[in-house]
DNA sequence: TCAGGAGTTCCGCTGACCGGAACTCGGTGG
DNA sequence: CCACCGAGTTCCGGTCAGCGGAACTCCTGA
């Protein structure tokens, strides 16, 4: 819904981002009602957007189509993050056996680029391509730790919306917080997304210094100590960001 | 280039089509040439697109944007496939340490949607997102054999292009061997995309009988023996179609 | 200094897109 | 059995978003 500005890819969009990480499938009334479309206008739309395999007919309604699929593999830097991420995700996860993330910084919000573990029904905080909060996360705290400081000022003029009872939501606290994990280069997370979870995030930082991502390792808050795994985390963050770098200046070279 | 739609939507595909899997950054001038596009047409076109990231600006021209990573990466079946094919492929990538793919059937081609290993430089016969044709390779082959035969009939009937000296491209031939990897769900391909390059394919099935996927096990022609692999294989795309079958009668029992 | 290619801006014309309204199709409840 | 409702589809005249030729600037290399 809000403010769909009246050009067509405008309404594209529109239609695009009605769909959230969870949602597989979408009927006409459904995204009539998200994207505030008349239905004429709406059912044409999905016509031509079908044709164009940027979405997909389902058993009973739409879904994003294979086509988006592709061209989001191809998505360059973001694909290259991932690749160069992969392995020492792995390799995190190999060390603890609990479920390692790759974040990224969108608006106010983290997206999930990718996931290892988890493979339990359960755990699963996120999924992939899915949001949540910045201030909620340990690798929303990493990344805005790091971000512009325009950003930091923003995310802290808003009101902190409450995701748990500790969920950190007065500005002072937050800005505290952050000051740490800016000097550690480490953020914690105690059940403040959700309960029962708890999670470690180091941020993944350019060779400009501005931030790239942010790791997590995330597990049930009973057995797992966020702590103890506080080393292998950055550790990881640094060594994606070193190869980042000489990627860089290997190919800048070319 | 060829046939633009002249509606908005028919130029943004084409601009987006533009960017092959090898292609990080375009500049304006090379958008025109493969788009086809007048100038002042383009130039609006790509401010519109970089305004909702399906483009992004890079250090020398247009990239992919950061959204369209996002949308691709939320594209429910095909994310779907991928997520459940994953263990299966690192349990192969375990048992080999060669090169795994899971390719997709898209049009005449294979499209790649996940690899695991090839962390060498050298060997990786193709970058996620790829494409490469059918009839070369073990994983289009395994797709081709297993697909509906009007496709087969179209992609024999067109001239094959010879990428090296040991592509098949004489059509009886392929046919012949298309029949037995029905028979046997196993392909092979020795040399036949990539001088050096040995590889090995089984298809993934749905519950329908119809081709969904196909993983494949590549590695240096040398050392590497794809007969001795073919039952790993086999069993990886085994495991992951009863996987998605199993998913599919849960779900839909919903 | 000039040539040529890359990228940007201008602006008047026009058909692609818009969306209200009227329609069909399958439930469902009275 | 019909009246009603919500989902999805089709029609069609009006209009503005998008079009693109042309003239412009900004580089870079000879």
């Amino acid at each position: 819904m809000s403010e769909v500005p009246n050009t067509l890819l405008g309404k594209v969009m529109s239609v695009l981002n009605a769909f959230g990480a969870d949602d597989d499938e979408l009927g006409f009334a459904e995204l009539g009602r998200r994207t505030g479309l008349p239905k004429a206008t709406l059912h044409r739309l999905l016509g031509d957007l079908t044709d164009v395999r940027l979405l997909d007919r389902g058993t009973s309604g739409y879904r994003l189509g294979g086509h988006l699929f592709q061209l989001g593999i191809r998505a360059s830097v973001e694909r290259r993050l991932v690749e160069v991420s992969t392995p020492y995700l792995e390799d995190l996860y190999e060390r603890t056996h609990e479920t390692v993330h790759l974040g990224l910084l969108e608006g106010h919000e983290v997206v999930y680029a990718a996931k290892i573990g988890g493979h339990r029904q359960a755990s699963s905080p996120s999924r992939l391509g899915g949001r949540m909060p910045l201030h909620a996360t340990a690798i929303g705290k990493a990344l805005l730790a790091h971000a512009q400081p325009a950003l930091r000022t923003e995310v802290l003029s808003a009101p902190l919306a409450r995701r748990t009872p500790r969920t950190v939501v007065t500005p002072g606290m937050l800005r505290r917080q952050l000051a740490t994990i800016r000097q550690t280069g480490v953020a914690y997370e105690f059940e403040e997304s959700r309960v029962g979870l708890a999670c470690v995030a180091a941020p993944v930082l350019g060779h400009d210094g501005a931030v790239v991502a942010a790791v997590s390792v995330a597990g049930p808050a009973i057995r797992f100590d966020p702590r103890a795994h506080a080393a292998s985390v950055h550790a990881a963050a640094t060594g994606i960001a070193l190869t980042l770098i000489r990627r860089a200046t290997l190919s800048s070279g070319n």
